[in-house]
DNA sequence: GCCTCGATTTTCT
DNA sequence: GAAAATCGAGGCC
């Protein structure tokens, strides 16, 4: 069982995260990126869940080829992919290959907690940043980062925990392609959006 | 705790 | 016109 109490926790980032490590495919990125450590502006903390989208995969946004929303996820690795979703919220995703990107789907917040209170507007430290929709608006993500690039300000994607229990499952909310296992989370914590089994 | 519902953008039929 | 990589509120148990 990883250790999550925040005082066996990393202190802070290892080291950033470079090119080589983006230009993967999207289920090994998604697999490496369960606890990295992501920081936007001075608010961030351990990834702890993620998803993989692939070109193939009918349930990716890519599928299906080059749309103005969708195009971030065919240019370089290593940037940001944000839409809008159910009209809504806001998703952050990872660009690794053409066509493929990550959805971070949650975080354990470490640093910045103040302000992602006052942006989230809760009181319970689970709802900060457990789905993708609160992870955004906690860390202030919205359209304005889509294409952005992840080696820069105001982002920060790092080594965190050393060597994290990964457990995975299928992915959430989609109808096609249903059967990849392609949702990937740290073992034992209680800040993912929803348990796997 | 579970279930239903509505908000609202983008894409596809 | 319908569905979607969601969330939060409200009703019920």
């Amino acid at each position: 069982m990883t250790q999550l109490r925040p005082e066996e926790g990393p202190p802070g980032p290892g080291r950033r995260l470079t090119a080589e490590f983006y230009e993967r495919d999207a289920v090994t990125v998604a697999r490496a990126l369960v606890g990295a450590w992501l920081e936007v502006d001075g608010a961030g903390g351990i990834i702890v869940e993620t998803e993989a989208y692939a070109p193939d995969d009918a349930a990716s946004h890519s599928y299906g080829g080059v749309t103005p929303r969708n195009s971030a996820m065919f240019g370089p690795a290593g940037h940001a992919y944000v839409y809008r979703s159910y009209g809504l919220h806001w998703c952050f995703n990872v660009v690794t290959e053409p066509g493929s990107a990550v959805l971070v789907r949650a975080l354990m917040p470490l640093v910045g907690i103040e302000a992602m209170y006052a942006r989230r507007g809760v009181e319970d430290e689970r709802k900060l940043c457990s789905g993708p929709g609160r992870l955004t608006q906690a860390l202030a993500i919205d359209g304005g980062h889509d294409r952005r690039p992840l080696d820069q300000p105001p982002f920060l994607l790092a080594e965190g925990l050393s060597a994290p229990s990964v457990v995975s499952g299928p992915r959430v909310g989609i109808t096609r392609d249903v059967d990849r296992t392609w949702r990937f989370g740290l073992r034992g914590t209680r800040f993912v959006s929803r348990a796997f089994r």
